[in-house]
DNA sequence: ACAATTCTCTACCAAATGGTAGAGAAAGGT
DNA sequence: ACCTTTCTCTACCATTTGGTAGAGAATTGT
């Protein structure tokens, strides 16, 4: 049962920091949450910084899955493909907000931390940029710059599910249906936008 | 020149809090980078709260100004509108990255607070997507989200300017050649996906 | 020049923060 | 059952944090 706090410690620190941003989030608030005291906290963890790397790791681990999982039961079309990545991203955005914040935290880290982490995830991005190039100079897709193209749908998708404010701003709801038909919209922009010509 | 020392202080804490988030920045921090006594920030705004609404309240200002003026000079035809609002944008972004660090804040305060600045930027937003909105029901531009269109520039143009490790991921450099680069490369995207057909 | 006002500072405060130290409870192994 | 290891806790620590209080310096106004 004690690897169960380690794991619980983790989910509920990753849920805070997603949310509020690491500064923001004390080691006696994750504590009081999972309901133990700050020192057992400290015992799994040794400093708040091992705890911050643990979670940003296991991040980067969920996403890596999310994603590839959607790739390998993608249809082969590249519209199609490119669809089912943003929905099987989008996903845990609406569900769990948190985990995209997580990933726009890295930027407020030292550089051999977010270093580290956004080298684990570069293989996924590099595959992804790769491939839509591959696709574009077959003719299959639109060109455009495939580098731009995976940041335009990443912030987007992280902004629809870390900033609900913003989103009310532009006229859209950020209930689970708004959210859906805005993911719709979005598929449907990107679709229009590669279709190649 | 003591409304000169009220001025430095909001703008290091505005520099400051838009890079690294209100609750890791200190009163302490702002005062020794302004080169006063933590006192005197507290001397001209009561506390650190009333400090954090008055750079949001400049913040919103300054991209309405810039927003505005961009307008005002833009040309009639709809895509290069948009494209000098895109540009205007752009400029303080890279310049300044912590302006758009500041708008990404907004989700991380209480919702009164909230609600008070994206109420002040919301006349601004509405404009947009109801002049985007004409402009596609006269087919000068493609039918398309307009909400998601503005939603889908501004987490683009916030994302490159706050998180330039996920543009390295991506593959562009975080320079300035290479993000005027980028620019260009959404601006060029953004024609495509809103030419009319 | 002097009085009033404004601005800046040192001193101090209570609470919060990320930790160290060590005791005892709980679990696992023989 | 007993010993060892692992886990959880209270107690304590130095530093930091956003503040209150009040003194004195600087500026403004007459």
């Amino acid at each position: 049962m004690a690897r169960q706090t380690r794991q619980t410690i983790l989910d509920v620190a990753g849920n805070l920091f997603g949310n509020r941003g690491f500064d923001a989030v004390s080691l006696d608030q994750i504590a009081a949450e999972v309901g133990v005291a700050k020192q057992t906290v400290l015992y799994w963890f040794s400093t708040k910084d091992e705890l911050v790397q643990e979670v940003l790791a296991e991040t980067a681990v969920e996403l890596t899955v999310v994603v590839e999982a959607a790739i390998r039961s993608a249809p082969d079309d590249p519209l199609d493909r490119m669809e089912a990545v943003v929905k099987a991203v989008f996903r845990p955005a609406v569900r769990r907000p948190s985990l995209l914040g997580l990933v726009r935290e890295i930027s407020r880290l030292p550089s051999e931390s977010s270093e580290r982490l956004t080298d684990s995830l570069r293989p996924l991005v590099e595959r992804a940029v790769n491939w839509m190039k591959a696709e574009m100079d077959a003719g299959r897709l639109r060109r455009a710059d495939p580098g731009l193209i995976v940041a335009l749908a990443y912030a987007t998708v992280t902004g629809i599910a870390t900033e609900p404010e913003a989103l009310r701003v532009v006229g859209w709801n950020a209930d689970i249906a708004g959210l859906r038909r805005l993911r719709d919209e979005l598929v449907d922009f990107l679709r229009a936008a590669l279709a190649p010509r």
